[in-house]
DNA sequence: AAGAGGACCAACCGCGCGATT
DNA sequence: TAATCGCGCGGTTGGTCCTCT
């Protein structure tokens, strides 16, 4: 299937953004709202293609951006999710407010990537080094019996530094050690700029909404209030609940199906 | 002071996917 | 059903800054 260029490439500016650039492109977007990359340029004056244009202000330019660096707590969070999701970064930095996928990827390159293997923690795998060699592909639960022993000879290297003590009695590491069902982070920073049209009148949104889908037809935002509410943990390691906990990626609800999440 | 090498990060590139025609 | 469009994603590149020698 053939493919045109998504411009002309001959008469676009290529590399680093000018304060003038930067200028049009936010009173361009400021006027009209975001969308139409592609004819973006030509009606903000601008010798830029798209996807630069988009690029730019995704990355850099958009108001609610937080610049600086990251927190413990931000680090953490993204070695959880990479753990789970993998090299989705976009996926991982819609959890993070503020953040974007390209720097969550450089911050992860540069530095998360780095502290994992200093904890003795292959980054990709997110297993210990010395497990390293095996190729795990895919999160399984019911894997993890199969594992046991295995992960028994190797139980001087714990996982990425999640593990509570009830779960030091039992000498069983499963392969997302830290993949609790029950996982609750606070709720998303959408929720704070969600037009009102995304907004029930309890004020929480489904994870589907969360991620800026629109008019899906996996919305649950009419149940999650209730389910939010009214749901359980059974895991030794989870917080304490309350009532606003969110459905964290959506696993309680099933919406996502974490079973078939694939590790690059 | 200056050069080398590494770290960091903005930006580019190619591809996949869903929507549209 | 196939072709095309437009967008978004992940991988990679290249320029700049920093640190070390």
């Amino acid at each position: 299937m053939g493919r045109s260029p998504c411009c002309e490439k001959a008469h676009t500016n290529k590399g680093a953004w000018t304060k003038e650039e930067d200028d049009r492109l936010i009173a361009y977007i400021r006027a009209h709202g975001e969308g139409c990359w592609r004819s973006l340029p030509k009606a903000a004056g601008l010798l830029r293609c798209g996807k630069s244009c988009r690029l730019r202000w995704i990355n850099y330019l958009r108001p609610d951006l937080k610049r600086g660096n990251f927190t413990e707590e931000e680090d953490e969070l993204i070695i959880k999710l990479h753990s789970l999701l993998g090299n989705k970064w976009s996926l991982i930095a819609g959890r993070l407010p503020g953040r974007t996928d390209n720097e969550i990827k450089n911050y992860w390159n540069t530095h998360i990537r780095r502290k994992l293997l200093s904890r003795g923690i292959d980054p990709a795998t997110h297993r210990p080094l010395n497990e390293a060699s095996q190729d795990v592909t895919t999160i399984s639960f019911s894997g993890a019996k199969e594992e046991k022993e295995k992960i028994n000879t190797n139980s001087n290297n714990s996982p990425i530094g999640f593990i509570t003590k009830d779960e030091k009695k039992i000498p069983v590491q499963e392969r997302c050690p830290d993949l609790n069902l029950d996982l609750r982070i606070s709720p998303p920073y959408y929720q704070q700029t969600q037009p009102e049209s995304f907004k029930t009148g309890g004020g929480t949104i489904c994870f589907i909404c969360s991620l800026g889908v629109k008019n899906s037809k996996d919305c649950t935002c009419s149940t999650i209030t209730t389910a939010a509410g009214s749901s359980s943990s059974s895991s030794s390691h989870s917080n304490s609940n309350n009532s606003s906990g969110y459905d964290f990626l959506g696993l309680k609800s099933g919406i996502l199906e974490y079973r078939s999440l694939e590790m690059k």
